[in-house]
DNA sequence: CGGCTTTCTGGGAGCGTTCACACACTAAGC
DNA sequence: GCTTAGTGTGTGAACGCTCCCAGAAAGCCG
């Protein structure tokens, strides 16, 4: 109130109505790029507007229409892990990039511990916003539960198997995994194991799949370690484990770049060269690969791509435009670099 | 249309105040936590709300109230920097932790170029949020002059110069860097030089400074080099560009963890060791430091509590309270690993 | 018991839009 | 000259809330 009072009050479409000679119906009609308004009263309306200095109130607006031109960005991860994966910031920015084309404002939601999910919930169903844009949803997510049950137009950055018939878009995690091992193999690794993580989400047990695929009869499940989380701590754990169980590795593949840079200083700290003794491969390519020594040979994945296309999918929806394929997949690319 | 058609109407304040046989004034009188409601007609409105399902309409509301109880983070810097840099996702997770406990919403708005600026100006000219907190603003920024210029409620994190009178939070720049230089001249350097960044912005000018501080006479400008961005590539230039003015230098205090990060990945290259040839220190405390080898001494600076200061002090702002003091400056923490 | 204060309630007005409808004008077709 | 279709414009009625005023009811004092 303090603060409000003394800032002079705003224009409104009426005062640009006053001052173009016209009625509020064709000033909204004009904003809203509609057909029926004449050269003369068009032009007067862009004059006045520039004199009063008029921005539209959106509260006005959203009361009006209903809508809220805004999408949500639910984030479904620990605060650490947010600040970790480098896939989290790019896809924030490309969904971003996107929607302020469309003149969409992004809200980010991050859910980092349960207690948020409720609130969260409410929130959704309070018509705050039109859509939402949802970042690693684990199975069986509460906030994808509450979303299809309140009918807001959502989409998925991956694709959860729990929420099968959600519009989603994402990486073909499972082929994507198979090549980049099947690279692995190629430099003649004979015993080969793998830092898993995140099972409990479509990526993870995707890039497992991927790895069983290109293994074959040689899949030795004893050679599998997984963890909660894609990070570097994990990727130390899992390197020591797999180190314990035969010492004779002579390749990994783990599931995230940050785990394969926990592994690389692992095999540093025991004496283990790299690509000599232990090859090693990725998946990311996230500034994580580049700062390894040597690099890590990973599988490029187009974080920012996926945000702006997920937004370009949820605005698709929010207007009412059904996407003639429930999911999109983006290619992906292999980057051989030193580490294998 | 197509979306909202086919969702339920949503129940009203009207809806509740008939359910619980009271006028809407006395649910509004109530759901805002006004005095002067009878107990009788708060239990009847409250069973009411469970019945009907009721959540608030947020655009009525702040069509009614002139407000939104949306606040925006401004981050200006570009793409790259915004995915690199750690401080950045630790502000904005503090931020939007302290705001959801205010029941407030956080609008990222990430200025990425100069064609986003004029935008993003008539985006807060437009009433869509209370207040700002802004982040990693430059001298002279045209949003930080905007937002003068509006009247908008804002607190930086970090404190430019050119605005010396919007209140802020930071830390004591200068003070860490002269001791962090400090603990580096105490093992017993004689040739120590500087990789600067950011010098548009007071954190990167205000760390040359206390830099030369703790240098007093020693200090020699031809030791020095300066980048616009705390990046890791910057590092690596800057370390290669000191040793062609130095060959013979002994210590180095790059300005952020990424820029030292940089700079070790050189002198690993031209066989230096670190600490035995060159010592070196940094500035954050962020991953980076704990992914070098060996560890990086450096400075830790509370980014979250940064971010939820900010947000408190914005808070405070838009409620029409003045904060005592125009800025407050949180304590940093000298982190001694194995670097120098 | 009359006046005064305090507590509580109802409802009109207004916030700034959009939407739907009614109406005015023009040009074309027969 | 009368219809008809196509353009362009103005206006009342929402949208769902908060604010504020008037007034009822209840309690207190002398």
């Amino acid at each position: 109130m303090a603060t409000t009072g003394d800032r002079p009050r705003r224009a409104t479409i009426f005062d640009v109505a006053a001052e173009a000679n016209v009625s509020r119906g064709t000033v909204s009609r004009m904003l809203n790029g509609e057909p029926y308004v004449s050269d003369s009263a068009r032009e007067a309306i862009e004059k006045a507007i520039a004199k009063v200095g008029y921005v539209r109130n959106m509260a006005a607006r959203n009361l009006a229409t209903q809508r809220s031109k805004a999408i949500a960005l639910i984030v479904h991860e620990p605060h650490s892990v947010f600040l970790e994966d480098p896939n989290i910031g790019a896809i924030l920015l490309g969904t971003n990039d996107r929607l302020s084309e469309a003149d969409y404002q992004l809200v980010c939601l991050i859910i980092g511990s349960d207690r948020d999910s409720a609130r969260i919930a409410d929130y959704l169903r309070g018509g705050f916003v039109d859509g939402a844009v949802i970042v690693s949803a684990r199975e069986h997510d509460p906030i994808a539960d509450a979303i299809t049950h309140i009918g807001l137009p959502a989409v998925f950055v991956g694709h959860p198997m729990s929420a099968p018939d959600m519009p989603y878009v994402g990486i073909d995690n499972r082929g994507a995994a198979g090549d980049i091992t099947r690279e692995l193999l190629a430099t003649g690794r004979k015993k080969v194991g793998m830092i898993a993580a995140a099972l409990d989400r479509d990526s993870g047990s995707e890039r497992l799949a991927g790895f069983r695929d290109a293994l074959g009869d040689q899949f030795d499940e004893n050679l599998v370690v997984d963890f909660p989380l894609y990070s570097r701590d994990s990727g130390v754990q899992g390197m020591k484990a797999l180190l314990e169980r035969a010492g004779d590795l002579d390749g990994v593949f783990a599931a995230s770049d940050a785990l394969a840079a926990g592994a690389m200083d692992v095999l540093r700290e025991k004496g283990l060269s790299v690509p000599g003794d232990v090859g090693i491969v990725g998946f990311d390519d996230s500034d994580w690969a580049l700062r390894c020594q040597p690099q890590l040979s990973t599988v490029r994945q187009p974080a920012d791509l996926l945000g702006r296309e997920a937004a370009s999918m949820v605005l698709e929806l929010v207007n009412g435009i059904t996407p003639e394929t429930p999911g999109r997949i983006l290619p992906t690319e292999i980057k051989l670099r030193g580490s294998a």
